[in-house]
DNA sequence: AACTATTTTTTGGCTTGCCTAAAAAATAGT
DNA sequence: ACTATTTTTTAGGCAAGCCAAAAAATAGTT
């Protein structure tokens, strides 16, 4: 029941499945709950079930009833191909099309799954092979191997030192409005006036000289390169 | 039964058939048949009558048992559009990523039900607004006019004649190689030299000097412009 | 008009993917 | 150790799409 003949090209619904396990479990060791999928998929967690044991069949998942669920090497290897295919396309639609980076997870949602090896390969060359996506996360490369950065949250910043803004851990459009109301774009440079532990909120110089007040929330999504004083 | 309350997604299925079914009546004011939309879609004819019921309840057909169908208004809209995406996504893949025109369908097929205006928007306007596809068919543009352009057959030449290729009305990747292989391709300038009526075939001269034969099915199938000696 | 061949629809059934409600298992609290 | 709560699975059902086989309609022929 578990090995494959040949490998028959998954569904959308599939495709979907894999990813939304594979950011559960991207940053931790523990396997993810149905309940956690199906908040993430935005459907019932029976739903889920059902779909896990049909990637189980497959092979794409170590799958034990009442156990939560993990990637085996095939679904983290169709996971992370899915993760390259949606960071191009955003970079496709910010640096080719104009978008703003608020506006392109949905639309690279949908392109992720559009099946050609030869279409993702022209496209990472068109592109320039990025390393990173609009919104600083790694892109992939064909072997499925992550570029490295040193890179921190801005709340770890010390008063005094300074940060490139390289990344944002909350990709909700509302915030990614909100730091573009600010300036607070890719590549920004900032240092740290102030800190207030109190509510671990900070107030950072920006290069135009003005000074912000950036709440705990900001401070916890956004990541930053340390920058030598 | 027909009044839809709002305008609900279609499927890709749907959106196929829709496609289908204005191909088939494109050039013809008879309604598609049951079977010839089978044979396009490559499914059996009993998947077809069921869905023609569907998309009847949506009103985007007129169809009556037996008599065979044909779009309604919103039914062309939307195919039309389905066909803009198509033909633009065809011109990215070949200006754009170097893709061959004979390469391009298939991966096509798949982009042009992708929903986002502003991405076709975007797009359109990414590849300066062309007019006409990597075969040389019209784009229809954003209120799904299609540009007009005077073209003939090849075959229609007569001897002493010139024309410049401006399209193929075969889209096979075979026949699109094997014009890639005589240097066939859109924008050619060629000559009539002789006209063999007994089966239909004519030898043309090309730009470089080189004269070929062409057969019945090559002259039947490239449309050319012609052009005043 | 009657018969035949073809086309189309109907019927019944399959898989995928989703749902709700209910049962069962795991976990947390006392 | 027992109970209450949460999590997960099971059961049963539904819609979309697909199929093969049977039945009905149409078209062509005599
Ligand atoms: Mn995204
Ligand atoms: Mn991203
Ligand atoms: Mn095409
Ligand atoms: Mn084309």
């Amino acid at each position: 029941m578990k090995k494959q003949t040949s490998a028959p090209r998954l569904s959308i619904a599939e495709e979907n499945y894999l990813k939304a396990i594979y950011k559960l479990t991207e940053h931790s060791e523990r396997p993810a709950a149905t309940t956690a999928i199906a908040e993430q998929m935005q459907t019932a967690a029976a739903s889920v079930t059902d779909m896990l044991k049909r990637l189980a069949d497959k092979g794409l998942i170590h799958y034990e009833r009442y156990k939560g669920v993990s990637l085996s090497d095939e679904g983290l290897r169709l996971a992370t191909h899915l993760v390259r295919k949606h960071r191009l396309w955003e970079v496709f639609l910010v640096d080719k099309l104009g978008f703003g980076w608020d506006k392109v997870h949905d639309i690279a949602e949908q392109l992720e799954h559009i099946r050609s090896p030869e279409l993702v390969e022209r496209l990472d060359e068109f592109l320039g092979r990025p390393r990173f996506d609009p919104h600083g996360d790694p892109i992939p490369d064909a072997e499925g191997q992550f570029a490295e950065r040193q890179q921190i949250l801005l709340c770890k910043l010390t008063e005094g030192q300074q940060g490139v803004i390289v990344g944002v851990a909350e990709h909700a459009p509302s915030f990614l409005q909100f730091l573009d109301k600010l300036s607070l774009v890719l590549g920004t440079c900032l240092e740290v006036v102030e800190r207030f532990d109190f509510d671990d909120s900070m107030k950072v110089r920006l290069p135009d000289g003005r000074e912000v007040l950036l709440s705990s929330k900001v401070t916890h999504n956004l990541f930053v390169q340390k920058q030598p004083v």
